[in-house]
DNA sequence: AAATCTTACGGGTGACGTAACGATC
DNA sequence: GATCGTTACGTCACCCGTAAGATTT
């Protein structure tokens, strides 16, 4: 499990649709679904139920979506926790 | 960022080597070595300290490592939260 | 010379995009 | 027929291992 596998649940679970998901990630959709059949896989869990009309989450679906942002919300946090390069102004310094 | 580096970076900080850690991780040196500059590159941030005598933490290098191990510990309480398979026996349930 | 990290390089796996398929409306 | 997800497949990137280099003790 790496955390591409977890940004592309969030973006499917999020949205509820694998097509709006590879729109907002700007990936295709079969690597979207692949991904997530892999993560499923891995979990040996059933995430979502592709139902006919667009995607539901299971029980346990929700249950790690919920997980799965606490995980990016921290591995986040690790990025910005760090000193990024600033650029002193004579007046002001800017971070990027 | 990955996982992956994380748990390389991890395996380095602890061991305050290189070396250590890949013989830990079961993968050879160089791929480690690349990894860490690699995160490095991208967090824009020196997290190691080479020096003749093995490695060191930088300052960023240890608040990140904390940060670190908190996305870890978060990412395997998700794969923990997951009902995996239950085998059901007399008298009790046996998670594997 | 031994130990350690980095740089160089080649190969195999896998992540991705395109195309084709199946199902539902 | 349009939309949505999956399967099939070829390609390119990248992760890794081996080898060589640089530095320190």
């Amino acid at each position: 499990m790496e955390l591409r596998h977890l940004r592309y649940f969030i973006a499917v679970a999020s949205n509820l649709s694998f097509s709006e998901a590879s729109r907002r990630l700007h990936v295709a959709q079969p690597a979207i679904s692949q991904t997530i059949l892999d993560l499923e896989d891995e979990l040996a869990v059933k995430l979502l139920s592709r139902n006919s009309r667009g995607v539901e989450l299971t029980a346990a679906g929700n249950a790690f979506l919920a997980e799965a942002q606490g995980v990016m919300v921290r591995a986040d946090g690790a990025k910005k926790a760090m000193p990024s390069v600033s650029i002193r102004t004579r007046s002001s310094t800017i971070r990027g």
